[in-house]
DNA sequence: CGTGTAAGGAATTCTGACACG
DNA sequence: CGTGTAAGGAATTCTGACACG
């Protein structure tokens, strides 16, 4: 099991090349941001720093607004699809536990 | 045929982020540029802006640096490398043209 | 609620140059 | 040749706030 840095996760874009990425402003992706749907990591200096991943995820999140959907329902959807996959992945913990770690 | 804008290829990384990255002085990275070494985009205000293509590229770089082969070798080596490569895909494009694409 | 904007400040980056070796 | 550094300036980003709706 090792550290899986694949370049789509690592966080090393600014908000400023986002921007051009996305076609939003740096105000909508800041405020997404102080609404939960977003998480960059930061630099030293305090700049935000995101992933091709999180490119990906804020075009999702456009589509949705432009939908009329409030932040705070995209908000609650993700959680759930969250949750759903962290059960999925406990579940296969479990089988693993049971019949496949056996020694 | 299309754009294949590959993560692996996209110019988004700073100069600053690209020194965290490789561990290389942002002076080095500046100075391999000037050498031919590395050719980054620019974003409007005149930033170097980098891809992960690049991050893997200095670092190979840096270990040729570092068994103390001079830039102007480095870069020699690349360009005959580039020239391979440019003669392999002609020959595929040939090869294309006689058998391939006929109608 | 979601977004624009002006404000003041800090972090980041840029270039050209001098230094050392 | 390759790299560090101080210098002056410009571009980028940050936060908190006011505005509109």
């Amino acid at each position: 099991m090792e550290s899986k840095t694949s370049y789509k996760e690592k966080k090393v874009i600014s908000i400023g090349v986002m921007s051009e990425l996305t076609g939003l402003s740096v105000r909508q992706i800041r405020y997404y941001e102080e609404r939960k749907l977003l998480f960059p990591e930061r630099s030293k200096g305090g700049n935000r720093k995101y992933s091709f991943s999180d490119v990906e995820l804020l075009m999702e999140i456009a589509n949705e607004m432009e939908d009329g959907v409030q932040t705070f329902d995209i908000r609650q959807k993700r959680m759930k699809k969250e949750k759903e996959q962290t059960r999925k992945k406990m579940l296969k913990g479990q089988i693993n536990a049971q019949f496949g770690i056996r020694k």
